[in-house]
Order: C-alpha cells, then structure tokens, then sequence
DNA sequence: CATCATTTGTGCGTATGTATC
DNA sequence: AGATACATACGCACAAATGAT
C-alpha cells in the first residue's frame, strides 16, 4: 500500500503554479480571494495561505493586504558589464555615477545606524565576510564605506560597499577596543594611493546569488520574499596577489543580471546600468 | 503615540536570526524544538513556526521533520568562468566533461517525462524564454537538448539546456500541429555547422540569479526553499548579431558563483567547476 | 468625510500524522 | 515500543489595509 499521499497544500501549490504559467492568470492580474480558494479546494483558509506563500516565496506571486494576490509580472532586467577594463571606484565622493542617471538615496535602515552616514569612511572591525575575501583576521581593522543609488529612471536601486584594508590608507595603533587610528588618505585618493603603494593592480570580479534578509528588501525595496539578491563583488589585488579592497554591489535579483560579454547594439539606450 | 506594533512573529524572527548571526546557535547546531521556543517567547507553536519558516527562506536554517531545526552551514562556492574566449558545446554527446569530474545523472522529474531522454534531440516549440533570448516567434521550432550534470567531487549538481533555431540544423515543413521536420545535421555537428554557415560566431554570456520552482529544487537536490538560483547564459550570435543557440545552465546559488576574471592561483584545485 | 464591505494579516487552540532516534 | 520533533489541517476571532459608497 503505503499510498505515498501529497499533502494538499503541495498539490494545490501545483495547481495554481500551473494557471500561473499557463497564464490562466495573466501578469498582473489578481487571483480570486483567499475565501473562494479555499472555497473552490474545498479545503481551509490556512491551507489556501500556505499554498500561495509558497508561490510568493518561488517569486511567481505577490500578495497586497488588504487589495488581493497577483500575478507577479517579469520586469527586464538592465546589466551589469562585469570584468571591463576601468576599475572605477564607485564610492569615491561625488563619484561620476550621479551624471550616469543613478542618484544618492537615503534608506529606512539609516534610521538603525546612528550617527554613520553614507560615504563617511567608517574605521571598524571586519565583518565575517570581508575577513574572508580580504584574507585578514577579525582582530585587524577595516576602512568602509557604503551608499544607495537609485536609477532616476526607473527608481530600482542598488547598495554599494566598499572595504579597505585600513593599515593600507592610515596608521592603526593598538588593538582590539583601544584601538585607535589616524586615516592619511583622502577616500577620493584611495585608488591612486594604493595603484603608487601596492600596483600595477589585479581584479577579480565575480557574481553570486543569495537571500537579502533583514532590512535590506526594504532598503532596496524589493519584493519582501521571492527575490533574491545578485552580488558582485569585485576585489582589488596588489602586484602580488595580495587583496586590498573590495567592492560589493547588492541588486534586486530580478531587476539585473551580469553579463561579461555583451553583442554589439545592447550598449545603446538605458540597458547598460553599471561597468565593474 | 501610534505605537507602531510590529508583529510578533517579526520579532521572533529578528530575535533568531540575531542568534544566529552572531553565532550564538553555530553553524550545524540545532535550536531548541518548536516547543520549547514558544514556551521561551511565551506564545504558541505557530507563530514560532512562521518565525522559522522566514529565516528557512532567508537561507539561514533548515528543518528536517523528525530531527530538529538547524544552522544552514555556508558552503564553499565553486567558480563558473564566464565570458572566456573557447565555447564548447557541452551538450554534445560525449563532451569532455566526463573527463573533468562531472557525470550524468538521472534525475527525479525524468519520470515526469515520458519518451524523452537526456541529450536526445527534441523538437519542439519554443518556450517564452526560448523565443524572447532568440528573437524568434512562438509559431518557430527549436531544437531542445538538456541533461543533469554531477561533480564526481561533491556531488552538486547543475541543469544543462541548450537551445537551437531548428531551421538552422534541419529542414522544418508545415507550421502548428501539422509540423514535421528532418534533422539533417548531427547534435556532435552543431557547432561546426553553425560556425561554417553562419560564422563568424560571437557569443554573450550572462548571469542572474532567480528562484527555483517545480521539480527543480529536487532534481538538483537543492534545499527546498531559501536557495536561489545561478542562472548563466550563454548566447550564439551569427556573425551580423541574429541569435543562432543558447545555453542555459542551472546552478544551485549557494554552492556556484560565476567568475569574470579571476585571480591567479584560483585555478589551481578543483575550485573552478566550468569554462562558459 | 465617514462608513462599510472586501481582502489579507496575525495569533491561538486543537487534533492528528509522520519521521527520527 | 516509546519519546521527541516536525508537518498538516481546520476553525475561530480579531486587526489592519484598501477601495467603493
């Protein structure tokens, strides 16, 4: 026997997956209420949620208190040339990005971090991955800076960091919470400072995917579930190999895409977000 | 006032991930039951339950029935190159991969799937992916060949696609239903064939990340929610830019990421899984 | 502007099933 | 076999957002 029985909320997931694709419901437009579903299922309201949670979390779905569950519609996706040859740093103060229609922003997660302001260089302790990718222990220290941009056109925005090895741009004296530090360079001088001190340079730049949690959707106002994040991180090496610094830019994962090799035309209008 | 009451299932969910972030639960580590955490945030195994299920989508836990909840360990990520100057055709029968640590396997949706085997050549209509990255209507045929591949290594897995304008490799009579069609150049023949009658080729390659849904998760064993996918194209241009093939591959975000440019020595084990 | 119907969100209780050890 | 832990499912009540009246 053993009758290998689905559980329901799977099945109906699968049902409405399936009027999603066939577009049965068409993007955009609302599905009947959670009521009628369960109605229609002959099953319960709970049961009903859990199906369409599930959808929302595939990213097929979104769902509006209070108005009703949508089709989510596809938006295109603008590119990230990853691997150029220009290895711009993006957060440099009033770096060339603002005449390249993108736009500082303030976000709702400012309003946590008291008394840090985007672009401030910030000297503090590594964060796990940034100990990793720069090859550092916890116990040194880092320079970081960090800001939002926000397409004028089309409103998607983007989180940009950056973090510097802070022995490479100041004196850090002491250790661990008597630590103190004196920053000599400028971070509009970061890049030239450390072509002089560590160059020729040598970049890797890569692109991964994970889950944003915390404030991070709302900061990028992105759907609450069913989207991920695209990474791209691109890390500086001296001459030999050492790392330096990195950047990492956060995006909407169904708002952008990397590409590292383009076909002619797509460069024209606003297609091309960003150059890494 | 306007006390600003957020619920208490975001608190929970805040408190967890707090935990877990800080790494008071470690990596690996089971969190006390259900139970015992409702009984600790005095309120009921549900919302405790909603509050897991968040963090299992933000990819911080997972839940196996019967045994507990636990700390998604981070895995290593192995380097898909992309945008390098050779494009092999690694839906050919018999490609190389075998040779570099991959094999073929079976997969659960195969059964789904009746007549229909890896690598076979089948046509078909395009799909609306198929038709928008070819430029092509819905009324065209397209050549569909895929397979799953595994690393010998450890065991991850990713979905190969590849996709050919059907006219391009055989000789299609008839439209809609009434289509029938002769190949008249063999899948090992693709390329070169493309390359003869429509070269110089030139190539785009992109990467963006999405949520798996459907069978997918299962047959490339991924966990069955807060994983997204690393989506990396591969686009075949004729030589005046019409898009001739392309070629999808679908990895398990967590355990891929796709390279630009990388640094030296990175190539040395088996860090990089695959030259796009 | 206020009101009301509709729709989704939150939360608890309860019962039972199934997997693991 | 029993204990423990997660999974499924239903019912209910009320809150909050939205849009129409």
């Amino acid at each position: 026997m053993a009758n290998e029985k689905t559980a329901r909320w799977r099945e109906i997931t699968d049902f409405l997956r399936g009027d999603v694709l066939e577009e049965y419901y068409q993007p955009g437009q609302a599905l009947p209420g959670e009521a009628v579903l369960a109605d229609h299922y002959a099953t319960s309201r709970p049961t009903i949620r859990k199906a369409i949670a599930q959808l929302v979390g595939e990213g097929l779905l979104t769902v509006a208190h209070g108005r009703g569950t949508f089709v989510r519609p596809r938006a295109e996706r603008r590119l990230i040339l990853i691997g150029q040859s220009t290895h711009a740093d993006f957060l440099s103060p009033a770096h060339e990005m603002i005449s390249n229609g993108w736009e500082s922003v303030s976000v709702p997660s400012d309003a946590q971090r008291e008394g840090v302001n985007h672009l401030e260089p910030q000297l503090t302790a590594p964060g796990s991955d940034d100990a990793t990718v720069l090859r550092i222990g916890k116990g040194r220290s880092v320079v970081l800076r960090f800001t939002y941009w926000q397409s004028t056109s089309n409103r998607v925005r983007i989180a940009l960091h950056s973090t510097v090895i802070a022995d490479l741009v100041g004196t850090v004296a002491g250790q661990g919470r008597e630590r103190t530090a004196s920053l000599d360079v400028e971070p509009a001088d970061y890049y030239s400072h450390l072509e002089k001190t560590h160059g020729p340079l040598r970049w890797t730049t890569t692109a991964h995917s994970a889950m944003p949690y915390g404030g991070l959707t709302e900061d990028l106002e992105m759907e609450s579930t069913g989207t991920p994040l695209l990474v791209v991180r691109r890390i500086m090496h001296s001459h030999d190999g050492r790392p330096l610094e990195y950047t990492e830019i956060q995006a909407p994962g169904d708002r952008f895409e990397a590409a590292a090799t383009v076909e002619g035309d797509a460069d024209a209008d606003g297609y091309v977000a960003l150059r890494v």
